[in-house]
DNA sequence: GATGAATGAGTTTTCATTCAT
DNA sequence: TATGAATGAAAACTCATTCAT
């Protein structure tokens, strides 16, 4: 978050707003001017392009996003109570703000692969974080020691990242949060009977 | 597949080939025509728009892709065995064709909205295969039965998908098949110890 | 009137009910084609382009048009009766025929020059009827001799012209053949009082 | 006119220049702007589409053109002087501006269905114009008062618009101005001998 | 810092016409 | 004669970015 530059934060807001409300493709960099108030030349003092605007966007959002998360896993012991935090902390945080759960599952992604490759570094401190639970958890003789680890961070977070999609790809319409000890008891045990 | 329609396969193909190579938005009519070896105007007689040939392109390749895996996995007994035929067959197919593991991973997904709904319903007839496998494997009393069936999916289908994207992303560096068993075991069994 | 080309004509007679109801710009030599039943490329067996279509129309509708014209006014004895016959016979057989009188008052006009250049020679017959009966009225000493014989002929053909556009624009709302009495009192006493 | 738009008008002006020198058809935007000296896409912040650019020229170049005579003819007394004067003052602009002649008489005639209604009703003053003074001569007892008024003037615009698109299609080469007088005599007289 | 008028590159789609059969 | 699949040229419009004020 820059201090003190009021106007970069209110058109990272107008953005997400305007993106949610108008979709990726019609988003023009005059709209998110005027949705911020500012005006269109306004906007080329504080990003360089209108790329780095997206990239700013996921960047903010997405950084107070992770740190909640990794904040709270922190405060718990074990690595499966953690991994459940996490999971209880990704989809409450994409369940209570709407339009920012539009804008990172659907239209983020029509971003050309320039972007995606930048949306994926930002995205990296949360893997870490998962990393480090997996880690934890197999420290702990809690998780498997005999699985590539990558694949568990993979199933975790392909898991997650799916359940959200096809939450807000049906309109939100289900409880979201309500699924989080669902989903852990699923990655934790698997699919199979014991 | 369109039979004799030469015309018609020789755009879809040239079309894959081309937006692999140019990505989504470097894919103008014109190259793809010039791919397929056909005047512009051609294409138009096959397909209503540029979009379409996009929704063909995925119609076409993902038909035979998912005949190919429900095809395999009808010939296993267990579910269990028809889970890692689907696995083998999913990473199988995409390791083994370069250009299409590109287009369905990282280019179409660029598409916007409209395009993104079709597409699922282009995925619809896959993601019924998983969840028929699901019930039969509770039906042989191998799967959980208390679990949201639903979500069993979507675990199935986000792990595989963020396993193939995170290949095509390093590039396809490493094997992506010889994976299999280990996704299958961690789908299965969790990655919890017991 | 092209003898034994029964293709021909049907060609031409498409022609008027396609532009009649899809307008100039609507009119695709494929869609003349279809309504024709004839294949497209059959349409150049018959006319060298388009334009060739359009100016065949023209030249068969009007020539019957004219013909019609010429035959009724030469069975009048003075040119002030030749005169009414005319105008009847111009609004009566465009309010007979309501394609025609939309494709030469409203869309034929929406061509290049060059078409209505053409135009102009089809419709040079018709003006020389005009004429004929300009001239014969001045020697039956009917008709004023001290005026440009081109201006009589411009204010009678303007007047026509105008007057059944106008009707046709009014969506042939009133009834265009019982104004031809005022339209020729107008013409030949003019609008002053005497 | 919009005043203070000095573009507005540029591309005005360059419009009407263009049409008369490419045709209707010839006439693409890029070659407004250049003529204009201004980009392609600055059009487009002054007018909404090309079909708006032609509507305007139109609306411009009338609106003076009505207003020049609507002012002419309200200094004159009897309505047959203020016959004479529009006559003259119609005659008069259009012999005096070749440019706009050609694009009046020829070129936007050639518009779609849509913009020819729109240039009807940008029209309907100087039907207005026509129609006050053929009330007045009613009025004054110099104009039949036994006439079809709507019917009078399509004769009045009827011939003046024939006359002048026959000297346009001639390519100008007699007095057009000249005439006038014989226009006035004939349209009040009529081409009858009395 | 802030403005917003001006720029101009870039692409899909239509449709008259041809020609191998 | 008749067909109809194939051709390919041609143009309006959008919008990210600049820069004089």
């Amino acid at each position: 978050m820059k201090k003190n530059k009021p106007k970069y934060n209110l058109i990272i807001d107008a953005a997400v707003d305007v993106i949610a409300e108008n979709g990726y493709h019609g988003s023009q960099v005059s709209k998110i001017a005027k949705k911020a108030g500012v005006a269109d030349g306004t906007i080329y003092l504080y990003f360089k392009n209108k790329e780095d605007i997206l990239v700013s966007v996921f960047e903010e959002k997405m950084g107070q996003f992770i740190e909640q998360i990794a904040s709270a896993t922190s405060q718990r012991e074990t690595a499966s109570d953690k991994l459940l935090t996490l999971i209880q902390m990704h989809f409450r945080q994409l369940a209570a703000n709407h339009h920012l759960a539009i804008v990172t599952q659907l239209e983020l992604r029509q971003s050309n692969l320039t972007l995606r490759h930048q949306i994926n570094s930002i995205l990296k401190p949360y893997l870490d974080v998962i990393d480090g639970i997996i880690k934890e958890g197999i420290e702990q003789k809690i998780f498997r020691n005999d699985m590539n680890k990558q694949l568990m961070r993979q199933m975790i977070f392909g898991t997650l990242d799916e359940t959200v999609t096809n939450w807000v790809m049906n309109e939100e319409k289900y409880d979201l949060v309500g699924l989080a000890p669902a989903v852990h008891d699923l990655l934790t045990k698997g699919i199979m009977v014991r």
